[in-house]
This record gives structure tokens, sequence and C-alpha cells, in this order.
DNA sequence: ATATGATCATTT
DNA sequence: AAATGATCATAT
């Protein structure tokens, strides 16, 4: 019934068909139940938008449609439509990364063909009644990319330089470092002041809300 | 511990 | 109110 869809148009069809339902439709559809709130269920949205569209289950390192190289994003917006969170790219790599290339990285692979799905998810709004709004997909422009690889360059600099321990969410303009892990209490491997190796909070990169506010915009001609 | 999916909640 | 830092569930 959520077979993969077969090429980026039926995607798009497929995704479009969704806009104007309720995410509680599409969990009685799919036999799901919605949980009371996402305070334990973080990832429940996305997860059921990956099962109705027919990405690949699982916690796999690659896009959720493999044979369309396309990545799956939900976007939590506001009535105005405004982005409510910035969004989660991918794990940041602390060592081994000296000499890694813009266009060998996770960010800009992952980046390279993502397809949005904004829903209205006001946290006043109860799951279940929250609404989705109309899927599109997306490439980076020259400009984008250019941006997002500057940004990119600075921050996998200064984590080679051993400089992790001084970046702050604020640095970047669209693309931003910040922990990602279980607690404060989680560790991995980095690169210290002098060189050495040092244990450290796990970070990934983020886009910003006011760089998916302007996808919106450029999508959808909003305010 | 790392990777998937993100949102929560405190600080600014 | 916006943004940064912290956190939750699950699979590997």
């Amino acid at each position: 019934m959520f077979t993969s869809p077969a090429s980026l148009s039926e995607l798009t069809t497929r995704s479009q068909a969704l806009a104007g339902l309720s995410l509680g439709q599409i969990a009685t559809q799919l036999s799901i139940p919605v949980p009371e709130n996402l305070k334990k269920d973080k990832g429940w949205v996305g997860q059921l938008l990956e099962q109705v569209l027919g990405a690949t289950a699982g916690s796999k390192a690659e896009p959720d449609f493999p044979h369309l190289a396309v990545e799956l994003k939900t976007l939590p917006i506001d009535q105005c439509g405004k982005p409510l969170e910035s969004t989660y790219v991918c794990v940041a790599p602390l060592t081994g990364v000296a000499g890694l290339q813009w266009h060998e990285s996770w960010v800009c692979r992952k980046l390279q063909h993502v397809l949005w799905v904004p829903i209205l998810a006001e946290r006043h709004i109860p799951l279940a009644e929250r609404m989705i709004g109309t899927p599109f997909l997306w490439q980076p422009s020259a400009i984008q990319q250019q941006a997002l690889q500057q940004d990119w360059e600075e921050l996998m600099e200064k984590i080679t330089l051993g400089g992790i321990a001084d970046i702050k969410g604020a640095q970047g303009k669209l693309l931003q470092l910040r922990p990602k892990a279980a607690n404060s209490k989680a560790m991995t491997n980095a690169i210290g002041a002098n060189g050495e190796p040092i244990r450290t909070l796990p970070r990934g990169f983020y886009l910003k809300a006011s760089f998916t506010a302007s996808l919106l915009k450029q999508q959808f001609n909003l305010l």
C-alpha cells in the first residue's frame, strides 16, 4: 500500500496529496496511535511521513529515497508560515576531517535534494489536529549553496584546528553547529586546542530557522 | 557510541 | 519572542 515512489514526479504527486490532511487522519490510515504530545516522541511526525510516503525506514545513513537521492524533512511552522524550529541535517564529524571537501560532506550531499513537508505545528494545537501544508522539492541555488559552503568551511576549519570548544550556535549564517546527543553527558572524540585528542559533546549541523523561512518564502511568496 | 527522526526548555 | 543548548526514543 505504501510502496516507495518510483520517480520524482510520483513522489511530488503523492506528497502533495497529503496537503490539508491532519496528522491524526494519516495516523488512522496507517493504524498508528497518536501520542499525547511529542515530549517523548520527538521523531514521531518525521517517522509518520516516512511511512506514508514509502521512505526507507530504519536508521541507515543514506537518503530517505535512495534511488531518487531525495531527503525528507518535516518543517514545523506557525500559522504565518514561519518555521518554529531549526532543522537538523546530520551529525558533524569531529575527527579525521583534515582535507574533507564541501562536496564530499554529508551536509552538502543531504541538502542536494530535499522534500520539505511544512506542518502547522503550533504547540497549542493537539498533535492529531496539526495540518500538513503543501510539500515541495528543493535544490539549493548556486547562491544558497555557496553560502552553505562558506558556513560549513568556517565551522570545519575550527573543528580541524581544535577550536570546537568555543563554537557557539550563533556562528554561521545559515548553518549552525549545536549539540546532538542523548544528554549533556554524552561524549565523543574530537581535537583539542593543542591538537591532542579530547572528549566532547557530539554536535550536529542544523539549518537556522531564518534560512528555512527564506525557502518557504521563495516557494510560496509568503510575507 | 553513532545514526536515524526531531522538539523541548532554558537563556538571552 | 527568538535562539542556543539540552534532551527523548529507537535501531544498529
